[in-house]
DNA sequence: AACTATTTATAAGA
DNA sequence: TTCTTATAAATAGTT
């Protein structure tokens, strides 16, 4: 819908990618307000660009409400799985099922469900610990990218500051107090510590 | 875009509304896909219908990512909480109970140690819970307290910036992304990421 | 940011 | 429901 048809595939121009991006999020956004109204219903929209930026809009409902409704559908469907994950959080899990096995394997108790339910136990405790995995690497990297752009707004600090003919930066240091410079890093290592 | 220019409001006579509902929901994913291939962007699309059925699509990335994506990003609101940790109390895990519980209490079996055997599962994943959460709240709180250094650094920048009477500000913008590529080096991060 | 020629989505009809 | 088609809406390229 446009001067001309264009294929759907990668946009090579960067600018007109980035003009086309904002247009047809925009759009796409606005369709889904208009859906969630007319067929009173609940629609989230998450857009991701390819730095990284993240959109979103909901309506009919609040997103995570939305989102947990998704992950609760969801949430017996079993994805790839990390093993070293799944062995260090199997090892208690794996003792209850056991003592639970031993009880049963008495007299007069029927073993092919109690095989089921230790099956259904561990699609469980996989796909939970497969969302947790990934979780955490998403953490990781969102940690990492806030710290560099930290370290460039205080070098770009610095750059303004010694324009201005001062040696010394504004109060946004440490003194601050939100991380002492003492206990910067170990904050983080008292955190870790916590997390076993 | 139809015969008629209609108003966006609840359609109300129910059969076109269905009708309705089942053109956009396509329409909407389409675009979704669209988008996403036209401008390398990663975009999820979840729609809840009133009689409660949920559809949803996601292209240039597993939706589940997408989504995690999104709560860590919120992870200010705290509306983030560990989503492994809700589905734990949820609905896999009681049913798992209960069917245990149904199986025990069939003949000859002691009901003293089935009990106990429940309150010992319980007492399990409640510890197990509560350590989940705690280690979730942290990442949070860390989260939180480094987008609060940056918005404190770039107050200041504005304030040097102004006083040296430029209007401009130097390369932090948000155009350089969220994950940008350049490698770790970085003693905390490579810490963190121990915890995976 | 606007504009507008076209394409695309879709409301109503079959 | 599925297809058809007149029309509204979105948007690609332009300014």
């Amino acid at each position: 819908m446009g001067r001309r048809k264009i294929e759907i595939k990668r946009i090579e121009n960067k600018s007109s990618r980035q003009v086309t991006f904002s247009k047809r999020r925009n759009g796409l956004i606005d369709k889904a307000r208009q859906l969630s109204i007319l067929c009173e219903s609940s629609v989230a929209v998450v857009v991701i660009s390819a730095s990284g930026k993240l959109y979103d809009s909901s309506s009919g409902d609040d997103i995570s409400k939305i989102v947990d409704r998704y992950e609760i559908q969801h949430a017996d469907e079993l994805k790839a799985l990390d093993l070293a994950e799944k062995l260090q959080n199997y090892l208690p899990h794996k003792e209850l099922l056991e003592t639970v096995q031993s009880k049963l394997e008495e007299p007069n108790v029927d073993n092919v469900s109690v095989d089921s339910l230790i099956s259904l136990e561990e699609q469980l405790a996989t796909a939970l610990s497969v969302s947790r995995a990934r979780k955490a690497e998403l953490m990781m990297e969102y940690v990492k990218s806030l710290k560099e752009k930290e370290m460039l707004l205080r070098e770009e600090n610095q750059v303004l500051a010694s324009q201005m003919g001062k040696n010394t930066v504004l109060a946004t240091e440490d003194e601050r107090g939100m991380f002492p410079e003492s206990s910067s890093g170990n904050k983080i290592l008292e955190t870790l510590s916590l997390l076993k």
